[in-house]
DNA sequence: CTAGGATTGAAACACTCGTTTCAATCAGGC
DNA sequence: GCCTGATTGAAACGAGTGTTTCAATCCTAG
C-alpha cells in the first residue's frame, strides 16, 4: 500500500466520513458513499467487508491519531507539570478540538457526536473496546490532583467534561463561531474556556 | 383499561418514541413501529400522512410538557431562593433528567439528545425556535447570580452545561445504572452530581 | 513480455423501505 | 333495521438497501 491519499479506499473512507457526519450511519447509503468517493459499489465490500466495519475503519482512521495525542500529551503534561490538573485537562481537550481545525477532520468530530447519540451497541462495544483505556488512563491521572474526590464521583464528573467537550465540539447549543474569528481563534477560546469550567467542576467540594 | 390513551394514535406515537430513541429516526422502519404498536402499517399514514411528520409529532408531544416544566420551575425558583444558583440549576437539569423516570418519557429523553447529533435542518429550527427561547430564560436568570461573568462566557458555559447533562440524560460515557440502583436513585444522584459540577464551573473565576 | 494475483465494473441477488390501494369492518345518527 | 363516514387489514407497488457474483482490467513480480 502506498502513502498516497487519493486510492480507492482512502477516498471511500473520507465520502463516507462525510456522508456519515451529514445523515447518519443509517441514513448513509453504500451508494451515496460509492457515488460521491467515485468509486464502484462492490469496492466496498471488497476493501472492508460490510458497511458495519466500514464504520469502525472511519472511526479508527482519526481516533487511534486522537488518542495517541492525547495519551503523549498527558505524559508530557505530568512531567513538565506534576500533580497540576489543568494540564491533564489540556491534554484531554485540546486533541479533540484540534480535530475541528483539520478540513477533513472537522466531519469526523460530527461523526463521532452522533456515534455517542447512536445506541448502537456494536459501536459502543467497538469504541469501549479500543479506547476506553484511554479515559482510563486519564482517570489515573486525574485522581491524585483530587484527593478527596471518590472514584465514582470522578466518573461522574469525567463524564460531564466529555458530554461538555462533545458539545463544544460538535458546535450544538448556543455558541456559534462568529464571523470575524478565526476557526483557530474560535477553537482555542472554545479549549480555554473548557478547561476552567472543567477545572473548576472537578474541583468541586 | 382506558380508551382514550390506548387508541391506534397514541400508541404509534409511543411505539415509535421508543424505537426512534434506540435506533434513530432513520434506523427505525414503520413496519417496526406498527408492529410494536400492533396497528397496520398503513395506520401510520393514515393518522400521520407520512413518516417525516410522525417525527415531528413525537417531538411536539413532549416538548412543550418539558419547556413548560422548566420555565415554571424556574419562577419558583427565583421566587423561593432569589440570588441562588444551585435551584436554577436544578429547574434546568431536573426536569430533563426527571424524564427519564417517566415510562412513557423516558424514551424521549433519548430522541432528543440524538435530535442534537442530528443535521436534519428542519429538526434543528424546530428545536431553536422552542428550546433556544428557554435557554435564554436562563441565561437572563443566572446572570445576577454570576455577576462577574460576561455574557459571552456564560454563554460558553451554559453550553458546557447543556453538554454534560445531555450526555448523563443518554447514558453516555463510563457511568451506568448499577444493578441494585433504582432508577430514581440514579436519576436523583445524576441531578445531585450534575448540580454541583455545573455549579462549581460556573462560578469559575 | 507474460503469468497471476489484486482490483474494478456491471449486473443481479434477495430484502426491506415508505407509500398506496381497496375491500372489509366498525361506529354512531337516522 | 339501514346508511355513511371513519378506521383497519391484507396485499401490492416501485424504489432503494447491503451484498454477491463473475468477467474484465490493472499492476507488478519473475
Amino acid at each position: 500500500m502506498t502513502t498516497t491519499h487519493f486510492n480507492t479506499k482512502d477516498r471511500i473512507l473520507g465520502a463516507a466520513e462525510e456522508l456519515f457526519a451529514q445523515h447518519g450511519f443509517s441514513g448513509t447509503s453504500l451508494r451515496q458513499v460509492t457515488s460521491r468517493a467515485d468509486v464502484n459499489i462492490a469496492a466496498v465490500n471488497y476493501h472492508f467487508g460490510s458497511k458495519e466495519n466500514l464504520v469502525n475503519e472511519v472511526f479508527r482512521r482519526r481516533m487511534d491519531e486522537m488518542s495517541d495525542r492525547r495519551i503523549s500529551q498527558l505524559r508530557q503534561a505530568q512531567e513538565d507539570h506534576p500533580g497540576e490538573l489543568e494540564p491533564i485537562l489540556a491534554a484531554f481537550i485540546e486533541p479533540a478540538l484540534a480535530l475541528t481545525l483539520d478540513r477533513h477532520g472537522s466531519a469526523f468530530v460530527r461523526v463521532l457526536a452522533r456515534a455517542y447519540a447512536e445506541k448502537n451497541d456494536r459501536l459502543r462495544k467497538f469504541l469501549s473496546d479500543n479506547y476506553g483505556q484511554v479515559l482510563r488512563e486519564f482517570a489515573k491521572a486525574l485522581a491524585p490532583s483530587l484527593p478527596n474526590l471518590g472514584k465514582e464521583e470522578l466518573y461522574w464528573r469525567m463524564d460531564f467534561v466529555a458530554g461538555a467537550l462533545t458539545y463544544a465540539m460538535a458546535d450544538f447549543g448556543l455558541i456559534r463561531r462568529p464571523a470575524g474569528v478565526s476557526e483557530k481563534t474560535h477553537c482555542d477560546k472554545a479549549a480555554e474556556h473548557l478547561i476552567r469550567f472543567a477545572a473548576a467542576g472537578l474541583r468541586a467540594t
